[in-house]
DNA sequence: CGGTACGTTGAGTCATATCAACCATAGTGG
DNA sequence: CCACTATGGTTGATATGACTCAACGTACCG
């Protein structure tokens, strides 16, 4: 599932002009190009699991990440996605803790991994850096929190409503307005929280209301304003 | 609601030694000293609401506060509770984003409001006070997370008993082992997610069943590990 | 060709929400 | 001091959203 791939420079990555990486200055980058590990990983590699001790984080240079934790009788819940100029696994290695969720592939992904004293030494050394990784880290909790909200007194239909929008925002879509992520319909509730068979015949509902399109995974939204009407949004 | 107090200083303060403000010098405590404003608020003041802009963020010297959410049709969702030696507003003076929750006084309590610049500057020049705050930040974060899991996948008796340990963990006990936080029946029901109705059933389902002893919003908890067996831990 | 994973549909059940009535307590003002 | 009101707590009856179980369809893969 892994493959090990030539070192390319992260002067020369895109993911530097990210805001997290703005701030680094050659020397920086440098140290970090020559201390980390670059790996392909193809679809439903696991790269870390749930008790893990974590070496380092990931840099996401392409590709999707399905990040989740597992529940008490082994079910799924999916707590994020990381795509391109995202990074994983920070949060384990910031609070020296295990890993508390797993990250596996959904689309094949080029990931750096970068060793834990590096981020550290970042944190402490690079006062612009630490607050922008404070930044990125308050926005996930800023979203936990909304979620957390919706999950407890939203129903399903309109929680499904606002996580498709939700990926629409979040994954550009294609020509065709098509969501550029593809989940199974246990994927789609595992993110929602419910029963497979309740997204399944949820989705018709929208389907039959003309609020999507779909064929297989591929869903395209056709009427945005109708579904944040449903979320209340 | 509201009075000011004298400014102690921040080097006689007990909260001094809690992690995150370890290791700051006598010059930046200093420093804080001589830009805080410290307030009594009584039980019931709102400190700060949803969508507010933060001049600063607040360490909680004495007292309990409650930060909550309010959903779409005006139900609070409790995210977490303050104690003392905790802070409260950091998350939106770090992303520079309005409020997203509102924090309310439970129990009178001894607040000090220190100036946004002030964290911004801690955090850019003491790099041992990023790693504390970022460390927090995250602990937060991998505790929402757990919530979400659990919120999506418990059901609301599991949910109840898991909310009574994690209470009664957070607040120790008095004399009498009687929860030191005191809740109505309705924000209960605003941290599990549920009715209210539905949390005085299951509370006097858990008092049947002995696990736990009630006097009005006092609680004692009898049954720790069977509340742990219930609650899936 | 059979196997495996995913998707779909229907029927029955159950946990939980909702609605409504009522009690207890405390604070308020005339 | 009493009636009045507000707030919180409790209980019962009823409704329903969502889950579970089970059967079956579909598609891809070696």
């Amino acid at each position: 599932m892994i493959e090990h791939t030539n070192h390319v420079s992260c002067n020369s990555c895109t993911i530097r002009t990210f805001p997290l990486f703005r701030h680094l200055n050659n020397e920086e980058l440098q140290n970090i190009s020559l201390n980390k590990i670059t790996e392909i990983h193809k679809r439903g590699s696991i790269i870390y699991q749930e008790g893990n001790r974590m070496k380092g984080f990931c840099c996401v240079q392409k590709g999707i990440i399905k990040i989740y934790k597992t529940g008490f009788d082994g079910k799924e819940q999916i707590i994020r996605f990381a795509q391109s100029g995202d990074i994983i696994g920070y949060r384990s290695v910031m609070s020296n803790e295990p890993a508390c969720t797993t990250t596996k592939v959904l689309e094949d992904s080029i990931l750096c991994h970068i060793p834990t004293e590096i981020l550290l030494g970042l944190v402490k050394t690079n006062g612009n850096f630490a607050v922008e990784l404070m930044k990125l880290t308050c926005k996930e909790l800023g979203e936990a929190n909304s979620y957390i909200t919706d999950i407890a007194q939203k129903t399903v239909r309109e929680r499904l409503a606002e996580i498709l929008l939700h990926l629409d925002n979040e994954f550009e879509a294609d020509i065709n307005g098509i969501l550029k992520i593809s989940l199974t319909r246990e994927e789609l509730s595992n993110i929602v929280g419910t029963a497979t068979e309740s997204i399944i015949r949820l989705l018709s509902e929208f389907k039959n209301e003309e609020l999507i399109e779909l064929k297989g995974r591929k869903i395209k939204i056709l009427d945005k304003p109708g579904l944040k009407y449903i979320a209340n949004i």
